[in-house]
RNA sequence: GCCGGGGUGGCGGAAUGGCAGACGCGGCGGAUUCAAAAUCCGCUGGGCUUUAACGCCCGUGCGGGUUCAAGUCCCGCCCCCGGCACCA
């Protein structure tokens, strides 16, 4: 054994034997599976840095957590390789989008390999490659086929920098997620999957997730899905029905006017109805609103009449119809119905275009919070018009300032007059029914998925367009990404001036036709990719539904919070449509859920030199403040996400060769709790590398003295065999919570205790035995040496130590005497130690003779409170 | 505005309602060394006090409460981070 501690070939040797036995090969079909999973990179780069590496880290502990209580494992590793980014990288080198994006896939797997991670490659694969993207066009058709993939001519979020369409889950404050550009709305015909057909179902299995996903997840799929239940009502025009959605049908006396959204269906059908004096007022007003960013139209409420009037369902009075651009046209059913005195948006309409306002619901009492809130919104000092309204037998002459929007008891509502909200909304409902003109109904907030994507690099939509038979599946795949260096994004896709690829012939009919020139939005890729893992060689299906069965759900996958709303919703709804067809038996891709946090680092920003991040040597600080040292322009310190464009990354590759992977990756678990966001500094790495130099130093010591594994302590150590036991079980516990952080802090206090500890060599070596295993999930290259050097593969008759089980503590072994604190009225005073099973007696006179103790003891004992091993509190008369 | 998560030493962070500050970083003092690095040992929340020790007081964002006992539970605030946001 080296004096030095030499972590670079240390690792080389056991990675290349853990290559040789094949540990990490799974197999085909498991008795006793666990499949862990990180979410899958995309190679962005040639370069890791420690921002990559927590997520693989927390996996591979994980991983190897699993091999040691002996199940079979599952942990695969590929790379989600179609996007934007190949392309504009493509721009900006003048290199293909394919070369550069298997370059960086290159460059990511040496580097991985060269941190040891426990995963199966022989399954890798790339869903650029044509035989992963052969059955994302198979699953695009059996969506297709199962109705699920349409096409419509629908206004769609374009982002003119990015010059591609974007899903609803990309836009992000109204940018664009990846350029940040303000996303334009445009009238295109594009291929949508109908996720809003299963969003009922996302969102009640939300429940069998709960407990086992982080809570925000759960909570922010809920609130993505956003389900609102309501009532449908309908007003008409003439023969016209239009339809409005209403969370608050308790309010439809108060409706003085209705708005349909300019990029609504209804408002098409409308717009045939509209008389020419109207027609082109109309018409600019939709064209102008469209072309609005969502700033603009957030601005104010503006709208236009079209010159029509709709029936109220209950009072026949007439509504005038306008088209307003505050109203959405994707959610609910494109209109609302108008009630300015109970919903605020209406107010500032109605305040814009004079419209009436009717006060229909009250508070229940004149007085308390209701009320006081009811005067707020309707009174206001004024020389302007007054309204007149009768309330609990007063007359009050007010100026509405702002919407009443609390529920509360109707009033003026014909047969629904004195109903409090809830009842009525529920006996509203039930009339419309009976009317035929509406009643309950469901609205969701989420949106059809966008999939289409004017894009190159990215795969092809398996549908050829035929002038005779219109959309025609191509069951003929591989629809293959055809070669071309006029991949630019031109705002339309670079593959329909491709002719050898474009022009083709219908498989029905034989005429000549196209295909679809458009690529599919890269998270269809990684919303199945779990499931092909499980089968990854299969040129006849897109997986086997035995291998998939037998290794699915996903035990526990491991990713970033930032796919809560895309990612980890398109793999729910994948996988439950594949549940549908029947290949599946489970509904719920991944039964547990953990989000790692961000690494952080700090970087400058100038707002002088916007783009460009100055590197630390260009940095100095004056008074406490940061400056450019070139021109002196101060800059301002930040904190965040590792990422090349900031300038603020660690790469991995140095630092690896310096101290190693495994110092890495124990400097990364022990800085913070996994799920928390930390800072990288200097102190982050120094933990790391002086614990494992300590490891390595204390069992250099034992080596020398000749000290080899062991399976039994000597008891006469007892003491220290106690505390051992203790933090086996601790660290136990928190590898089941992954808590990682905590459980190299006591890996740390252990390697205290030994070394200086008074014990025998055969204590020694059962210490040896215990902390290797404990020790390997975190740091697994030196636990694997550690555990040859010190002979633990003769001693436990294993290759490997991932192949021994985890210690557990000695049973039978109990403290015979444990320190307790001594409160006295509620206040500490002090501790004792006592054998373990005193009683309350006893404690009570050992205080009582203590002198320390029993001079708080003022008056007599009223009250003993006792908790054994832990704290006694007595508590006195005065 | 709505939803979620937080606020603990100089710093990262520990604490099933039971001795707050585990473990580490940094700092101070010492040992080793020709010297340095590395390593090891001791101290390290704040304050008070010549009875300088087995002492006292204060201390987990702020204000209340429950309890023998609260960082932890309850009520009301403040601040920070993340998500959603004209969703009717």
């Amino acid at each position: 054994m080296d004096k030095e501690y030499k972590a670079g070939e240390i690792e080389r040797r056991w990675q290349k034997f853990w290559e040789e036995i094949k540990l990490f090969k799974a197999p085909e079909k498991p008795k006793n599976k666990y499949y862990v999973l990180e979410m899958f990179p995309y190679p962005s780069g040639r370069d890791l840095h420690m921002g990559h590496l927590k997520n693989y880290a927390i996996g591979d502990a994980v991983a190897r957590i699993k091999m040691m209580e002996g199940y079979e494992v599952l942990h695969p590793m590929g790379w989600d390789s179609f996007g934007l980014p190949a392309e504009n990288a493509a721009i900006q080198w003048g290199i293909h989008p394919r070369e550069w994006t298997y370059n960086n896939i290159e460059g990511f797997r040496e580097q991985l390999k060269k941190l040891g991670l426990s995963y199966d490659w022989d399954r890798e694969f790339a869903t650029s490659d044509p035989e992963y993207y052969k059955w994302t066009q198979k699953l695009f058709l059996i969506l297709y086929k199962r109705g699920l993939a349409y096409r419509k001519g629908a206004w769609v979020n374009w982002c003119p920098n990015c010059k591609t369409v974007l899903a609803n889950e990309q836009v992000v404050e109204g940018k664009c997620e990846r350029c940040k550009t303000p996303v334009e709305k445009k009238k295109l015909t594009q291929w949508f999957f109908k996720i809003t057909e299963y969003a009922d179902r996302l969102l009640k299995d939300l429940e069998k997730l709960r407990g086992h996903w982080p809570e925000h997840v759960i909570k922010q799929q809920e609130n993505w899905i956003g389900k609102s239940e309501g009532t449908e009502i309908v007003f008409k025009v003439g023969d016209l029905p239009i339809r409005v959605f209403t969370t608050r049908a308790d309010t439809v006396f108060g409706v003085t006017f209705i708005s349909v959204a300019p990029d609504s269906e209804i408002t098409d059908e409308i717009l045939k109805f509209v008389s020419d004096d109207h027609r082109e007022n109309v018409l600019r007003y939709i064209n102008e609103s469209l072309v609005k960013s969502p700033e603009e139209r957030q601005k104010g409420k503006t709208g236009v009449f079209t010159g029509l009037y709709a029936e109220h369902p209950f009072t026949k009075e007439k509504i005038p119809v306008f088209v307003a651009d505050y109203v959405l046209g994707e959610y609910g059913t494109g209109a609302v119905m108008g009630v300015p005195a109970h919903d605020q948006r209406d107010f500032e309409f109605a305040q814009t275009y004079k419209l009436p306002i009717k006060v229909v619901v009250f508070p229940e009492k004149n007085e308390g919070e209701g009320f006081e809130e009811f005067l707020k919104c309707m009174f206001e000092e004024t020389d302007s018009e007054r309204f007149s309204l009768e309330y609990k037998g007063k007359r009050y002459i007010f100026q509405p300032k702002r919407a009443y929007e609390l529920k509360g008891i109707l009033k003026d509502s014909g047969e629904f007059t004195g109903l409090k909200s809830d009842e009525a909304i529920k006996r509203i409902g039930q009339k419309l029914k009976e009317m035929g003109l509406g009643g309950p109904a469901v609205a969701y907030r989420i949106r059809d998925w966008l999939v289409s994507r004017q894009r190159y690099w990215g795969a092809p939509i398996p549908i050829i367009h035929c002038p005779r038979c219109g959309e025609v599946p191509d069951e003929n795949l591989p629809v293959l990404l055809p070669h071309t260096e006029n991949f630019l994004p031109k705002g339309r896709s670079p593959l329909e001036d491709v002719p050898e690829f474009i022009n083709t012939k219908c498989p029905r009919c034989g005429a000549d036709a196209k295909r679809d020139p458009d690529t599919m939005d890269t998270f269809v890729d990684s919303s199945w990719y779990f499931l092909r893992f499980t089968d990854p060689k299969n040129d006849k299906e897109i997986f086997d539904k035995e291998r998939a069965n037998a290794w699915m759900p996903v035990d526990q996958y491991i990713g970033g919070a930032e796919h809560a709303t895309k990612h980890l919703i398109y793999a729910r709804f994948i996988t439950k449509v594949l549940y549908d067809e029947g290949i599946l038996k489970y509904d719920e891709p991944f039964t547990n859920l953990f989000t790692q946090g961000l690494v952080l680092k700090k970087f400058w920003w100038s707002p002088v030199h916007l783009k460009s991040f100055p590197n630390p040597e260009d940095v100095e600080y004056r008074d406490g403040k940061p400056y450019l040292k070139a021109d002196g322009t101060p800059l301002e310190e930040r904190l965040e996400m590792m990422s090349k464009s900031r300038g603020n990354v660690v790469p991995l590759g140095p630092f690896v060769d310096e101290y190693g992977a495994d110092a890495a990756r124990v400097a990364i678990l022990f800085a913070a709790p996994p799920d928390m966001d930390f800072e990288w500094t200097d102190a982050t790495a120094t933990a790391a590398i002086r614990f494992l130099n300590k490891i390595w130093r204390v069992f250099y010591g034992f080596y020398q003295s000749g000290v080899r594994a062991e399976n039994e302590p000597d008891l006469n150590d007892r003491d220290f065999v106690i505390t051992i036991n203790e933090i086996v079980a601790g660290i136990r516990k928190d590898y089941e919570k992954f808590k990682f952080n905590t459980a190299i802090a006591k890996l740390m206090e252990a390697i205290n205790a030994v070394e200086n500890a008074k014990i025998t060599e055969k204590t020694k070596g059962w210490f040896i035995n215990v902390f290797v295993r404990l020790l390997a999930p975190v740091s697994p290259h030196l636990a694997e040496e550690l555990f040859h050097k010190f002979d633990m593969d003769k001693l436990l008759g294993k290759e490997t130590v991932f192949k021994t089980p985890l210690p557990e503590p000695l049973p039978g072994l109990i403290r015979e005497e444990v320190e307790i604190g001594v409160q006295i009225n509620g206040k500490f005073r002090g501790t004792l130690k006592i054998p373990i099973n005193s009683d309350e007696e006893y404690v009570l006179e050992i205080v009582k003779n203590n002198e320390r103790l029993s001079r708080y003891l003022t008056g007599e004992i009223k009250k003993v409170i006792y908790v054994p091993g832990k704290i006694v509190n007595i508590i006195t008369g005065l």
